[in-house]
DNA sequence: AACTTTCTGATTTACGTACATCAAAAAATC
DNA sequence: GATTTTTTGATGTACGTAAATCAGAAAGTT
């Protein structure tokens, strides 16, 4: 069985109540007296009861997240993560709520925050940043207030935010790159790109990411102007149908965006052109499935909401963050290694597979 | 607040054993009343406190994990999992044990299950299977003894084991053999197969989806007869440099077992031809990087393991499995997407991302 | 009506930890 | 040596649930 804060007291010769002081550091204990008690710990192995800690403690971490509104897939699937993990939260003593506001709208981001902020039960805040100085500021003002602040997805460093969950958008523009790349080999005929906003960090972040492994490739290759369509699908579906009528010979297009639903109809089933895009959606699955996409570079919304669940509550208590273990991976699916879609159960996201 | 087992037996009128009787669905209720209290669960939005009630019940799962012993690097790194998840499970109230067996060693799997089944205190076996009736055999005399089985990694659905935790091997060769043909593109020359051995089901399923993808491809080419090398590095490495002596015009490698040691030796920095092996290991990661391998596909043994565990509690305790959430993804991983090692802090393993 | 059977209530203990209080002991200060 | 300060012990309550006991009420059976 498990060493218990009795198991230690005995061994050490002290009482539980010292015991106690030492394990939650309060003060009252002699320096011998404490070594005496540590070397118990050690000696056998205790390890907190986390369960029963919380129960005593009988603490919660209200938790808010802010998130873009709008018709976005990953943002809709992102918040269905969060309300589905707030569902299963209860182990974790941690309550999660959801805060929508217009998209690439700072000031009503800026709002958000100081909003949450004011609330005197809020834990912690997790936003995905809209690059501006308001939100920074607003940012840093909770952080002042005391309130740990991660920016998810979309970072936003000079806001001094406590972390930043999501992926390395640099590493990720490579690797479509890279993919492009090899997917083309030898065939000739230039490359476009179609983002959704060269104003947004992470956009750019992939577009520089994806031209540097392209100039790294063995074979040069033409990479158009960036298309900006706005996330929309109407705009990028425009914007496609366009570059298609003008370059009879394109060879690829990459899709660092949103908005993909106006890609795929755009290029109506065409499967000779080589095709990536971000995010696995509804939209990107089916076009996976049809040949029309070649690959997708997905975040797992899933893991990135619990990863911001548990940094929010780890600066909460003033505990360290393991960064190796909060990194977001970058998942590549090709039509063969697409996990079934989920059944629904209860969850309305773009039915990815829910890891632990 | 979260309604407690007092706000229930408050509103539904009754007391406070009648609502412990229906949530432990213990006999000594009427029909009615037990209605009743449900009512009251329902409107309440009533959830169980799972750490207050692991705490009170107690109960713990010692379950026993059984991997073959060797060098095999996966082996070891989900041995590493397995003891990692060991010391962070005491939430969760699980005892992981590893027991280690020769590999392919079919009469000593099957004495280890009979061992762990025979202990007082097993909740459960998971067991990396091999194909051979006697396993079965042990499998089956363990179910019928009441402890839940799982296979994992391998399986062996012929034992009637409760549970498979692993990845679709089929759907893996398939995008082993899909990414293999895209590399590839037009150029040309046979490909090659290194196996370990063809007794194992694993290997014969991603054998299987490799060809499938490969017939499907636009371009037709060339498969060799498969090499076995046992997975064994010196084999392996003897079974490649021959190859290469005879097949100059070779186009590509796929390595669906262990021993990758051994090939990437044979190859000694050749990166014209096109390899994609299995399971991201210091082998093959630092081959990836050198662009010797030019893809990785990947199980994380981290995610078996957890789900694992997850599974044999459930049946322990007589839960349904939501198959969905327990679905083992397969990675791809190329240069570029590459997880950085991990500082190997407290495990042995390859330096896989953990996720949560 | 007397009886058995089945249900329900009231109460208690336990799980492992957190936290508070008060008294007692030990150490340090004057 | 008397006093203050610091350290320690003893004890109790709480968290939300599980599980057991025993008494009492309601229902069903003769």
């Amino acid at each position: 069985m498990r060493p218990t804060v009795h198991d230690i007291a005995e061994r050490a010769g002290v009482s539980l109540a010292t015991v106690d002081r030492v394990l939650n550091d309060r003060p009252g204990v002699r320096a011998v007296t404490r070594a005496k008690v540590e070397a118990a710990i050690a000696a056998l192995g205790y390890v907190r009861d986390v369960a029963a800690a919380n129960l005593a403690k009988g603490r919660v971490y209200p938790l808010v997240f802010i998130v873009p509104a709008g018709e976005n897939p990953f943002m809709r699937g992102l918040e269905a993560e969060i309300r589905h993990a707030g569902r299963h939260s209860a182990a974790e003593r941690t309550r999660l709520s959801v805060v929508t506001v217009p998209a690439f709208d700072a000031a009503a981001l800026a709002a958000a925050i100081d909003a949450a902020a004011a609330s005197d039960d809020t834990a912690g805040i997790a936003a995905v940043a809209v690059d501006a100085p308001e939100v920074a500021a607003a940012i840093a003002r909770a952080r002042e207030a005391g309130i740990p602040v991660v920016t998810l997805v979309s970072d936003l460093a000079a806001s001094g935010r406590d972390h930043f969950v999501g992926v390395d958008n640099v590493a990720a523009g490579r690797t479509a790159g890279s993919l492009m790349g090899r997917f083309l080999g030898g065939r000739p005929g230039p490359v476009a790109v179609l983002a959704g906003s060269m104003r947004v960090r992470d956009h750019r972040d992939r577009l520089e990411g994806f031209l540097a492994a392209m100039a790294a490739m063995p074979v040069a290759r033409q990479v158009l102007p960036v298309l900006e369509g706005q996330d929309d699908p109407a705009v990028s579906r425009r914007l496609i149908a366009g570059l298609l009528a003008a370059t009879p010979d394109l060879a690829g297009i990459y899709s660092l965006g949103a908005g993909n639903g106006g890609l795929v109809a755009a290029l109506s089933g065409r499967s000779d052109i080589c095709v990536i895009a971000h995010e696995l959606t509804a939209d990107t699955r089916a076009a996976l499935e049809t040949g029309v996409i070649d690959a997708v570079l997905n975040q797992d919304a899933g893991h990135e909401v619990r990863s911001a669940a548990r940094v929010l509550r780890a600066k909460a208590d003033g505990l360290p963050v393991v960064a190796a273990q909060e990194r977001i991976r970058i998942d590549i699916f090709i039509r063969e290694n697409l996990p079934p879609a989920a059944e629904e159960d209860e969850r309305s996201g773009a039915g990815l597979y829910q890891g632990d």
